[in-house]
DNA sequence: TAAGTATGTTAAG
DNA sequence: TTAACCTACTTAC
């Protein structure tokens, strides 16, 4: 489930499970099985995230480039290392561990030159310490394009993705639909400190917890949440059912293929 | 068994 | 704007 929260978390927990060691590398489903063969045996030397790219750092400019895209799993496990099924990309094991990736969109042999392209393309990330948000707010402050979908383009700022940018937007009380330049400086401020802070809690948890102590089901009074996919949210996947804050009905629509929510009570023009 | 859905991105038109 | 790509799970028939 992968925003750039899931990535960080996994480029820590790859490095401190097989982190300097020599790995066995194969491809059981065929795709990355040339690479493979290529960096087996070899040390991982270092991981690296930015945004949802995941970087496997092998020494001697070799990378291996992973994109999750909306499918791709990873799932670690000890030893003894299981038969894997037929779907798994790449598997990196020792004696102690395996790690499985399945579905990703990319998962690519590249070079430094290559990796630092990814580098350029992409805007600043949160989760990267130093990034600077002056460098998304350029591009926000002089654009027409909607707020909603700005915080979405990761050549602005790297990282978020469906969840964080409808919780982000209800939690600062922004209308999605405002255009990027009709954001204030200081509002861009916030939304980045806030990002910061909530994707951190994100690495940390693994999951996606957006909602403030006091709006919490037990702190309000409410029945537990139903729906399934992990953290405590305000708006998202909540379509048709009561804001937690103002009571009125959050609204769902289609903006550029995906699925955007939003309390229009609660978020101003 | 088929259809629908999902926290994503790219390329073609 | 649309289709394509990648997987797994849930729901409908």
């Amino acid at each position: 489930m992968p925003e750039g929260h899931t990535i960080h978390r996994l480029a820590a927990d790859y490095r401190e499970r097989f982190g300097g060691r020599a790995v066995r590398v194969t491809s059981p489903q065929g795709k990355f099985s040339d690479a493979a063969a290529l960096l087996d045996g070899t040390v991982l030397e270092t991981t690296e995230a930015h945004g949802k790219h995941l970087f496997l750092g092998f020494g001697a400019g070799e990378w291996v480039h992973i994109h999750l895209g909306l499918f791709g799993k990873v799932t670690f496990g000890g030893a003894p290392v299981p038969p894997p099924t037929d779907t798994v990309r790449l598997r990196l094991a020792h004696d102690d561990a395996h790690v499985d990736l399945r579905g990703p969109t990319a998962c690519a042999l590249v070079t430094d030159p290559e990796k630092q392209a990814v580098h350029d393309r992409l805007g600043p990330d949160p989760l990267r310490d130093g990034d600077d948000p002056a460098r998304a707010w350029r591009r926000v402050s002089r654009s027409r394009t909607t707020i909603a979908a700005l915080l979405m383009d990761q050549k602005v700022i790297a990282g978020v993705g469906n969840v964080y940018r409808a919780e982000v937007l209800f939690r600062h009380g922004i209308d999605p639909y405002r255009a990027g330049k009709d954001v204030s400086e200081t509002e861009w401020a916030a939304i980045w400190q806030d990002l910061v802070t909530l994707m951190r809690e994100g690495v940390r948890t693994n999951r996606i917890d957006t909602v403030r102590p006091e709006h919490t089901p037990e702190a309000m009074g409410r029945p537990p949440r139903v729906d399934d996919h992990g953290g405590e949210v305000y708006v998202y996947r909540r379509a048709h059912l009561p804001c937690h804050i103002c009571g009125g009905e959050i609204r769902t629509a289609d903006l550029a293929a995906r699925n955007l929510f939003w309390c229009p009570g609660c978020q101003r023009r």
